[in-house]
DNA sequence: GCAAGGTC
């Protein structure tokens, strides 16, 4: 009789896919609590492959008050109501332990992973008797590389260095949060729910810094010609490249001396533009936001439904990279089969020949691949859900076509050897792999007959006024791509921080998607900033990396690293809860619970010697200045004037407005 | 109750 073992993996997906790497196909499917695993025999030994779901144990502690820096490890369904699933998995898991002499802990191959396997085992009390399975892809050849490779022991460097993430972010996290909930409770006397983290609020932050900006924002007119001319009767509209104008007069004179323009110069260029890499999960919310109008979080929920229906594989993945062993051929050829595919696969395979070199991208993944169709035929599926279906499975048959081919015509136009204008055409001459993933805006290009030396007419030509923009605001999608950017986050967690910040109150939306800060977020980015800046930028990130590396290679335990954390927060609670009173009333202020010296626009705290708030303030001084700007662009202007042209224009910031209103309205009370 | 990180 041979001898019994359990082997964990990190989901089910993953599970089934090691019995079948290790046992030939030869696997037995077994169903206990709703929950499935496998069995098979090797070597004259049984295997059962098991499957947790994620992490099934979590940091948590009795101490309700705050600081706290005592904490234990327990299980996810009973310390928390969402996770309450989590107790079949684990009772199955517990279940068959009963029977085996030993535990392979086959989880993904990172901090996490490693945390995952060895809390499931410390559980079962099989830590002496448990071996670790190491692969960065579930490809049979590399599962059965793990296997005769095994760890004789598990990967306590690993294990430890991940312990260490989840215990500090639980210190950071939780002690700022509570600091700041007894801060506004010990002023107004009521509960709220406000929170701080590593990630969430370097993010933030990040925010309020671009809506300061743009709230502050004056607009301050300049002036440019807009000029058109006629060749071989086609009009074309140039662009002003000149100098730019100080004034409107100078700007009105040049164009009253232009009768003809010259063309100085005239380039032609080809542009390829190479078919994009397969999608990861950041790439795929970013196109199903710009395409369809998906949140990223809602892209993810219905990415990570069709991993489970089989569809497409694993999407919590950075990796831009196709796996080395994918049989890309058998794919199409089944995609083939569905109606929609059928004609741009025919296409595709006789345009590529049958050899498939897939368009590869930067990024990479520890423990998968990037994201493609498994070639399971998809059945019927509501509108939303095929949309993301199919965005994956046309980026996926794009990725094997051909460069597009666009040409680029730049032309420069002078008035006695000055350039002044310029016009620039650019469109597709070769379709490419647009043909296949046709989400691309795709001019085609249409040739101008423009030579060096020849005069044209201008038919059309004036002053026109424009005024300085804000930078752009935030959305979902390109917040989460500056996350991408910084490196904080993960794939599993980037879109979800996000809502946070919103469900809670500190941004909101508006307009198309666009994000900004409540009084409640300006405030929250400002207390950050002031008393917490550690846990105000993605800096504390790359630290808890630099732990974390130190610890695996040994150059660090967990416990140095804990108790340095432990004095550093002691500091910066104590430090900071020393102003505990300004920091409970800002947080009342914004949260609308005091109704003495408040600004005389807004809820927040006014200033001393003023009628405004800190921000009111700042947008008082910035239009003073903006006067001075436009009375420079204009000539001259009165002060009225220049308040109800300001309030008259988009772009204009909106603490800028308030300001410019409140004014106004006084001057029509103090003229009564 | 608060984090960030897995996964259903
Ligand atoms: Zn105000």
């Amino acid at each position: 009789m041979g001898e019994k073992f359990l082997i964990i993996a990190e989901k089910p997906k993953a599970a089934l896919r090691i019995a079948l790497a290790l046992s030939e196909g030869r696997i037995t499917k077994h169903r206990m609590c709703k929950v499935s695993y496998w069995s098979f025999n090797a070597d004259g030994n049984t295997y059962f492959v098991v499957s947790a779901a994620g992490h099934m144990f979590d940091i948590t502690s009795e101490v309700k008050g705050f600081p706290v820096f005592e904490y234990r490890w327990e299980p996810l369904w009973i310390i928390d109501r969402n996770s309450a699933f989590k107790r079949k998995f684990f009772k199955v898991i517990r279940n068959l332990s009963k029977k085996v002499h030993g535990y392979i802990v086959a989880c993904d191959y990172d901090v996490e992973g490693s945390v995952i396997g060895y809390k499931i085992v410390e559980a079962l009390n099989g830590l002496d008797r448990a071996r670790r399975m190491i692969f960065s892809s579930l490809v049979r050849e590399d599962v059965r590389r793990a296997f005769d490779n095994i760890m004789p022991s598990l990967d306590w460097n690993i294990i430890e260095a991940g312990l260490t993430r989840c215990e500090l972010d639980w210190l950071w996290g939780i002690n700022i949060s509570r600091l700041l909930a007894k801060a506004f409770r010990e002023v107004t006397g009521e509960k709220i729910l406000l929170s701080a983290g590593r990630v969430q609020s370097p993010t933030l932050v990040e925010v309020a810094c671009r809506e300061e900006i743009r709230k502050l924002h004056v607009p301050i007119p300049y002036f440019t010609i807009r000029a058109e001319v006629l060749v071989k009767d086609k009009k074309y509209e140039l662009t002003y490249v000149g100098r730019p104008f100080k004034t409107k007069k100078s700007a009105e004179e040049l164009t009253s001396k232009i009768r003809k323009l010259r063309i100085a110069e005239v380039h032609l260029s080809t542009v390829t533009r190479s078919p994009p890499p397969p999608f990861n999960l950041g790439s795929l919310q970013r196109e199903a936001y710009r395409i369809y109008g998906f949140s990223p979080l809602r892209t993810q929920r219905i990415a990570e439904d069709l991993y489970l229906d089989a569809l497409i594989s694993y999407p919590r993945t950075s990796s831009q990279k196709l796996p080395d062993h994918l049989d890309n051929l058998s794919i199409l050829k089944r995609l083939k089969e569905h109606q929609e595919y059928g004609s741009i696969i025919s296409r595709l395979l006789a345009e590529t020949k049958g050899v498939l070199r897939p368009a590869e991208g930067r990024r990479e993944d520890p423990a998968h691949p990037a994201i493609y169709p498994t070639g399971v035929l998809p059945q019927e599926m509501n509108n939303s859900k095929w949309k993301i279906y199919d965005l994956v499975t046309r980026r996926y048959i794009a990725c094997f076509s051909k460069k597009a081919v666009l040409k680029r015509l730049s032309a420069f136009f002078d008035v006695e050897r000055e350039v002044l204008f310029k016009l620039e055409i650019s469109g597709i001459v070769h379709e490419g792999w647009t043909r296949y993933y046709p989400f691309v805006k795709c001019r085609t290009y249409e040739p101008a007959d423009l030579r060096e030396g020849d005069v044209v007419e201008i038919s059309r030509v004036h002053v026109e006024m424009k005024y300085t923009n804000p930078p752009r605001p935030y959305n979902k999608a390109n917040l989460l791509k500056w996350m991408e950017e910084k490196q904080v986050g993960t794939e599993s967690t980037r879109a979800r921080i996000i809502e946070v910040l919103v469900k809670r109150g500190y941004l909101v939306e508006w307009g198309r998607g666009n994000l900004t800060t409540t009084i409640l977020g300006e405030i929250l980015s400002e207390i950050f900033k002031t008393y917490f800046p550690q846990i105000s930028s993605t800096d504390l990130t790359r630290k808890f990396e630099q732990y974390i590396d130190a610890i695996i290679n040994e150059r660090k335990r967990r416990h140095e690293v804990i108790e340095e954390a432990k004095k550093l927060l002691s500091k910066v609670l104590k430090d900071a809860g020393e102003h505990s009173k300004s920091i409970g009333i800002v947080l009342a202020y914004s949260t609308n619970h005091v109704n003495a010296e408040k600004c005389e626009i807004c809820n927040r705290r006014r200033l001393k010697n003023s009628i405004y708030c800190a921000y009111h303030n700042k947008a008082y001084t910035s239009l003073v200045n903006g006067y001075t700007d436009w009375n420079k662009a204009l000539g001259s202007i009165g002060w009225r004037e220049y308040l109800m042209e300001i309030c008259k224009l988009k772009l204009t910031g909106s603490w800028i407005l308030d300001v410019a209103k409140h004014i106004l309205s006084r001057e029509n009370i103090m003229g009564e």
